[in-house]
RNA sequence: GGUCGAUUAGCUCAGUGGUAGAGCGCUUGCUUCACACGCAAGAUGUCACUGGUUCAAAUCCAGUAUCGACCACCA
């Protein structure tokens, strides 16, 4: 015996994945050439925050991008993986920043923009790579000699010359206008990063002094009492009969004093709350917009950090805005102005960042109108860029549709500059510029660029971009240098699959697809498959406050990562939420350990790798089954790969090796698998062919693992890796002989006669004797095998066998199969087994009759439909016969 | 308010018009010379509800309920 044999009984994956991924890096096998004759595969990672950790979500997300590009290795294409890291602007900014509170009790201001952003790069040096690790362990094939960093100097040229160019086109510009801003991290925020939050508000009830008529009142409601001092007129509906009257009369607003006017616009919803609505054109969007329809003075009562900018009200000057609410609320009160508090819910915007209520602010910055918008709504509706599921698409067109221009600078420190620099002598003036636009750069009043020009002094824009206008150019920006056609760009863009979260549909995919008609003339990737969200059992998303989120480390420790790689692929489905249950994984520890121990089976067989399968002459009916069952794996397979249906791979993958392989074939061969038997040359090289095109088949799922048995087993040539092995492209079985279906009959019939065994509780003997009459010919041969499948002692045909009263026999397609009990077994047990079947058998025949008697069943449906239904009847019906003659056999004396 | 999903076994989920499925869990029996991370047998369903289309509906259509996601300037 070799020393295969020493094998442990257990799979143990932890040494095992490490050892190959060593040895995928030392031999480049995940280097992509560009100057390759293959057809080109890319897919870029969807790039992870650069000083981020890995979580479950990533690890679905990196798992589908290695099954795909693993499995384009093995059709031959030229694979690049790209992998990479964003800077993650306000994200990580914010962790520094509270470190530094937390450590040197300092703000990023007491340091300078300069210093502090070396101890934001200090930081970024610390902590980067810890998630590439993490992707290392889980086995992606990334092609690390590409990695890429938004803030790379070469990534960089191109955001700098990505924005020039847009601004030299008129699609940017400053302006002062209402955006969102994080009174926490005190910047402004796109639409996007705003997250709308049910919240348990108050709705005051106040009143206004009509300013011609004293003692008359205005009722009006708001959520927001701490920015009446900035109200500047109060607004109703002009068709509103109740207020028509006040209309260009004015009304006192109590705090600072003053007299406002009333207005009319179509805005106000006569039906909320009094119809009237007081106007802060500083503090709301809306009432903004009113503002300007209406040409009303803008007050700004806020401090950009939340508090109170009102000098002229001590008691409120400096204090937070929640604070001020109250305050100003009892304030209404004791001048017997607040009419009522009702609680009410709202919809509140919250910072996604930050996690706090974001503040409608007024303010310069920088915007983008978006280029190709058009090409890029026509090339996902026109189904140039395939999205899966598809009900995705309907969203981007939406957003598309209704379009507003993105707020690009952020007042961060971390991040790509904004080239934009200011003539020094007219700095001050411009930057309170009301518009800049491309007139002030011909002008020679600005300058748009990376660097200044060398003539003149010049200061820069303080301002940054915003994270995503440097993501969005992702897709080129990673293949090639500001001006160059890359090899890579020649061979890899368009990229073939984008792998990501449909939450950020707008963030990334779709500017990504703008950035790429507009820059490249081509769209960026030709498919995107969204994720689903990972929630745990009780359906919550996973987050580390709620401590729900286990750490992929820990599962990959415990159950190796093919074992989470195949269990959370298995339980992906398209297109809705996953729950995720450790079971799962160790299910899918548990199948790669059934895949080692039908090798180790093997192993310990031992003898010569077979190379070719013998004539299919000598193949007997299970080799022919299970050889036609592999075919067809690999024919489900190659489907469901077509339609991105990783969940239906998992389960194809595992229905094969487990059901068919182990449960059937292999128990049906056992003989043998013993060893020197007639078969067992034959088998084994049905053993060898098959397990090579499986291990292929599994790969993408279970890299590690199928690499490691595939050189156990001697399967590949000393130096070569089955990841960069092909698919075969013929089937093992040309032609199917009729005979393969002998297996499946044998299967059936082994089933009945071990449920036969187990209700007469002998299931675990091996010494039971059964007797067959009335066989179809070609069972004869296959007796030994269903003797070892059944657990017999031998199964004898034997057509005058006398069957005693009360003998347990059971009726099968092959046969009536008889267990010679000899009085054993009580007769009434034995009729009742009988009644119940017969029963069963009734139902069926009822059933199928009754489909049958139908004339407009057999009109209607399709011939083969009637047909199987007929034989299903005439089947049912014969063994309906049998099973009462058995039955009033065992009534009569 | 609008849009889009989901609802199938105790749990997690497959199932695109023709006999309701898998894994886990549960019950029973097995330490059988690949595997107890295993083998064998078994029990378990108003396919959310109400209508409609059809010879035939878990499947197609309409509505209802519940849950969820996204979008939206009712303060």
């Amino acid at each position: 015996m070799s020393a295969e044999t020493d094998l442990p009984k257990a799979y143990e994956p932890n040494e095992v994945e490490e050892r190959w991924y060593q040895a995928w890096l030392d031999q480049d096998c995940f280097t992509a050439n560009p100057d390759s004759d293959k057809e080109g595969y890319a897919i870029v990672i969807p790039p992870p925050n650069v000083t981020g950790i890995l979580h479950l979500g990533h690890v679905l997300n990196n798992t589908i991008q290695d099954v795909l590009a693993r499995r384009a290795r093995q059709e031959g294409k030229e694979v690049m993986w790209l992998p990479g890291t964003d800077h993650a602007g306000i994200a990580t900014q914010t962790k520094v920043e509270r470190e530094l509170r937390a450590e040197e009790g300092k703000t990023r201001r007491d340091l300078g923009r300069e210093a502090f952003l070396e101890k934001v790069w200090e930081w970024k040096e610390k902590h980067e790579g810890i998630i590439f690790k993490q992707l290392k362990r889980l086995g992606c094939s990334c092609d690390w000699s590409r990695e890429r960093f938004t803030m790379d100097e070469d990534y960089s040229q191109w955001v700098s010359h990505v924005f020039s160019e847009l601004f030299k086109q008129g699609l940017i510009y400053r302006g002062k206008r209402m955006v969102n801003w994080c009174p926490v991290s005190l910047t402004a925020l796109s639409d996007e990063e705003v997250i709308m939050k049910p919240q348990n508000s108050k709705l005051y009830y106040m009143k206004y002094e009509v300013v011609d008529s004293p003692g008359e009142f205005l009722e009006i409601a708001t959520t927001r009492p701490e920015t009446l001092m900035g109200d500047v007129a109060v607004a109703v509906n002009p068709k509103d009969e109740r207020w028509g009257q006040y209309i260009g009369r004015k009304v006192r607003r109590p705090f600072p004093a003053a007299e406002i006017p009333v207005i009319a616009d179509d805005h106000v919803d006569p039906e909320f709350g009094t119809g009237a609505l007081k106007i802060t054109p500083a503090h709301d969007k809306a009432d903004f917009e009113i503002g300007l329809r209406n040409e009303l003075e803008i007050i700004d009562v806020l401090h950009p950090d939340g508090t109170l900018n009102l000098p002229e009200m001590p008691e409120f000057d400096g204090l937070d805005r929640f604070v001020v609410r109250r305050k100003a609320a009892a304030k209404l009160e004791e001048l017997g102005l607040l009419l009522k508090v009702e609680e009410y819910e709202n919809n509140v915007g919250y910072s996604e960042r930050a996690d706090v209520p974001v503040e409608p602010r007024i303010s310069m910055q920088w915007f983008l109108k978006y280029p190709a918008v058009e090409e890029a709504r026509a090339a996902v509706a026109d189904g140039e860029i395939t999205y899966r599921p598809e009900r995705w698409a309907k969203t981007y067109a939406h957003w598309l549709e209704n379009i507003q221009d993105w707020c690009i600078s952020r007042q961060l420190w971390w991040g790509h500059r904004i080239p934009v620099w200011y003539r020094a002598d007219q700095a001050h003036a411009l930057r309170e510029a009301e518009s800049l636009t491309l007139a002030n750069m011909e002008g020679g009043q600005i300058h748009v660029g990376e660097e200044a020009p060398s003539e003149g002094e010049w200061v820069r824009d303080d301002d940054v971009l915003d994270t995503w206008f440097s993501s969005w150019l992702w897709p080129f920006a990673t293949m090639s240098n500001l001006g160059e056609k890359s090899a890579e760009l020649k061979k890899f863009y368009p990229t073939a699959d984008l792998v990501t979260g449909p939450d950020i549909i707008f963030f990334w995919v779709a500017r990504m697809v703008m950035a790429g008609f507009h820059f490249q003339d081509e769209l960026p990737f030709r498919n995107v498959f969204f994720t689903s969200i990972i929630r745990d059992l009780k359906g919550r998303k996973m987050s580390k406050s709620l401590g729900n989120s286990p750490d992929p480390l820990d599962l990959m420790e415990k159950y190796g990562a093919d074992g989470l790689r195949f269990g959370l692929m298995r339980i992906a489905p398209v297109g809705a939420d996953v729950r995720f249950d450790e079971a799962q994984v160790e299910e899918g520890r548990n199948f790669a350990n059934k895949l080692y121990n039908a090798c180790r089976l093997r192993l310990m067989t031992g003898g010569e790798v077979m190379q070719a399968l013998p004539p299919v002459s000598e193949l007997r009916p299970y080799h022919l089954d299970i050889l036609q069952k592999a075919d067809r794996l690999a024919e489900n397979l190659t489907q469901a790969y077509a339609d991105y249906r990783f969940n239906e791979l998992g389960s194809l993958l595992y229905e094969f090796l487990w059901s068919e392989f182990c449960d059937k074939f292999l128990e049906a061969v056992k003989i043998d698998l013993r060893g020197g038997v007639a078969g067992t040359a034959t088998t084994l090289a049905v053993f060898d062919r098959i397990m090579l095109r499986y291990f292929q088949a599994l790969h993408p799922f279970m890299p590690h693992l199928t690499e490691e048995l595939a050189l156990r087993m001697k399967y590949l040539p000393e130096g070569s890796f089955l990841m960069n092995s092909p698919l075969p492209e013929a089937p093992l079985l040309a032609e199917v002989p009729a005979a393969h279906a002998h297996a499946e009959a044998v299967y059936a019939v082994a089933g009945r006669l071990r449920n036969l065994k187990a209700e007469y509780h002998l299931a675990a003997r091996k010494d039971v004797r059964f007797v067959v009459k009335n066989t179809i010919p070609w069972l004869t041969d296959e007796l030994d095998v269903l003797s070892l499948l059944v657990g017999a002692e031998e199964i004898v045909v034997d057509d005058e066998f006398a069957v005693t009263k009360g003998t347990p026999t059971v009726l099968t397609d092959a046969g009536e199969f008889v267990l010679p009990l000899d009085g054993l077994i009580d007769v009434e047990a034995e009729k009742k087994r009988l009644q119940k079947e017969i029963t069963k058998v009734e139902s069926e025949v009822e059933k199928s009759l009754k489909k049958l008697q139908n004339p407009k069943f057999v009109e209607n449906a399709k011939p083969e439909v009637v047909a199987v239904e007929k034989e299903r009847h005439a089947s049912w019906l014969e063994k309906l016969k049998q099973l009462r003659e058995l039955f009033s056999a065992l009534d009569s004396d």
